[in-house]
DNA sequence: CTGTTAGCGCATTCAC
DNA sequence: GTGAATGCGCTAACAG
């Protein structure tokens, strides 16, 4: 038999309201009624249905979040530290999984939307200018933001993006500083805020010291440590000068090369420096430890998690975030 | 305004069941009728309301997913393996932290019970012989699944394992086919199944060939690399002599022993031999690579969540899975 | 083919 | 202090 509020009530021979008040420790309700409803709603080990009282409340206390893959230290260390924050502010998290699909990040937001959370959190994998899950969300009036990506069209939403202009400028100059010239970068999508952002950090900081960056020296690998194997191993193939140093979008990309360099024999970093980006738990792992910048996933994670619950009660809060992170220097440059 | 069946009725000047019908195209509704509503609630962007519909059919299409960790290649493995088939079967998984923490695996089941998801798959964090979670799913007849780790005293519940005991025989024979006679274990909590397992795997392997394993050589490390690194460090300081091999339960608590033996300057595999089990992604990219035994994780996770929705339905399905894997060595052993 | 009625579990309002 | 009435959004059973 299942237990709900009516059981209790009928079993007590009370009415169901008073036992709804008496579980909220309504002041309506007497002490002694109040008690001996708990005690029975705990023998009978009831626990309240929360999609009844969703449909009540209009609340649902969740929040959605999107990311576009869960098997990545970067993207589990931000899932998990969200469920810490959500947790400890009494917000149950609906994670989704877009796989780096922007229809799958379409679905998935209408099924956030269909299961009514309160407020959503993307990842973004937008890489085209009209976002349909952006318009999707605004129409229904959802708190919303944007996390580490987000689709550089949308100009007027919160967001809490890390520091990489600036982050991929100081290291770069840090490259420089070392006396590297014949810097390559292989970079993602443009539209990826991400990848836009730290390759401009790049390239101001090679203008700003007056080298040149050949246009075939920018390769694209959308992200990932494959598709940068191929476009390096690519470039070696059609190619007989090696940069000295190559700047890699994040530090997936930087494994990609890595891979490229041991299959042609190319020894990191004796005949050439690579650094990341990111941080990744394994750059410091792998032969040689890679050099890459360590954003504060946690601190971005807190303050996703927070500031969208604080839009969802209305209440005051800082507008779009931006995160630091710090250059950490390791074997893999000379 | 809010857009819901009502609303598109109202629009219409129809009933709302009429909506409802013409939305889930039933034969009772006139083609004509069924575009219309259609194009109407394409128009408005009309997204059916989940809770209401959950309350109604008493389904929610859910099912509800705890594990003790995100942030560990293992378990976001699992996790991300279960979100795609879940996917392909039309269920959403609701997530679940536990966080290592027994309390908390409780208090995430009851979450789960409370929004009435269809069924619940548990990677248990149980230690203890009475399971409180258990008790309450079994109360309250949801269809219930143990993936990977299960407390050890309940019995009559599904399950699917790694064979760890197999697994864990045939590795500590191989070891021993390479003339390794002094082998030390180091494992986690034996009211954990696949502590227990691997270890008496391993006992009988080094009893079948007749070897002798001392008390104090089997260490007890909580299953992580720090506790794991402090239980090898405090044994190296207490004792002169160091085992030939030593067989870990996982591969976290080996690259503990690495981090061990970097300290105290001793060479893998030169002076010692190590392996693993688990196949963590880093397994090959740390120095030496680690010798571990590759569990068919995506296998695990497939047949957890078919078999589940298998028991959501009432549909027939295998009882207890045992999913296999695959050993293999690498520079970590000599 | 369409609509009426009823109910899912809970919470709020208001009257007693 | 207690409870009756109402509604949240949706669906199922039945009637017209």
């Amino acid at each position: 038999m299942k237990v709900n509020q009516k059981y209790i009530a009928d079993l007590l021979k009370i009415s169901r309201v008073t036992v709804t008040k008496a579980l909220q420790d309504h002041p309506d309700i007497a002490i002694s009624t109040v008690k001996k409803v708990k005690a029975l709603a705990d023998e009978l080990g009831y626990i309240p249905n929360i999609v009844g009282r969703s449909l009540s409340t209009k609340k649902t206390n969740t929040i959605g979040v999107v990311v576009p893959k869960i098997n990545h230290s970067f993207f589990s260390t931000i899932i998990e530290e969200m469920y810490t924050k959500a947790q400890a502010l009494g917000y149950q998290i609906i994670l989704m999984v877009s796989f780096e699909n922007e229809e799958s990040e379409l679905a998935n937001v209408k099924s956030l939307l269909s299961m009514n959370v309160d407020g959503i959190i993307i990842d973004s994998v937008s890489t085209s200018a009209k976002d349909k899950s952006y318009e999707l969300i605004l129409k229904h009036q959802k708190p919303l933001i944007y996390i580490d990506r987000k689709p550089r069209s949308i100009k007027k939403v919160e967001s809490i993006v890390f520091d990489d202009y600036n982050l991929s400028y100081k290291l770069t100059n840090l490259l420089i500083d070392r006396g590297y010239k014949d810097i390559m970068y292989i970079t993602g999508s443009q539209e990826v805020n991400i990848c836009y952002d730290r390759l401009i950090g790049f390239k101001t900081a090679m203008s700003d010291a007056r080298l040149d960056v050949p246009t075939d020296w920018i390769l694209n690998a959308d992200l990932d440590k494959e598709n940068s194997y191929k476009v390096f191993q690519k470039y070696l193939e059609n190619n007989s000068k090696l940069p000295e140093a190559i700047v890699c979008v994040n530090d997936f990309v930087a494994l990609g090369v890595y891979e490229a360099c041991e299959k042609n024999q190319i020894k990191i970093p004796d005949d050439i420096s690579i650094v990341g980006f990111g941080h990744l738990n394994i750059s410091n792992l792998v032969q040689p430890p890679l050099s890459t910048v360590k954003l504060d996933l946690q601190k971005a994670s807190f303050v996703a998690v927070e500031k969208l619950i604080a839009m969802i009660n209305d209440q005051p809060y800082e507008k779009n975030n931006i995160i630091g992170g710090e250059i950490i220097f390791r074997e893999s440059v000379k």
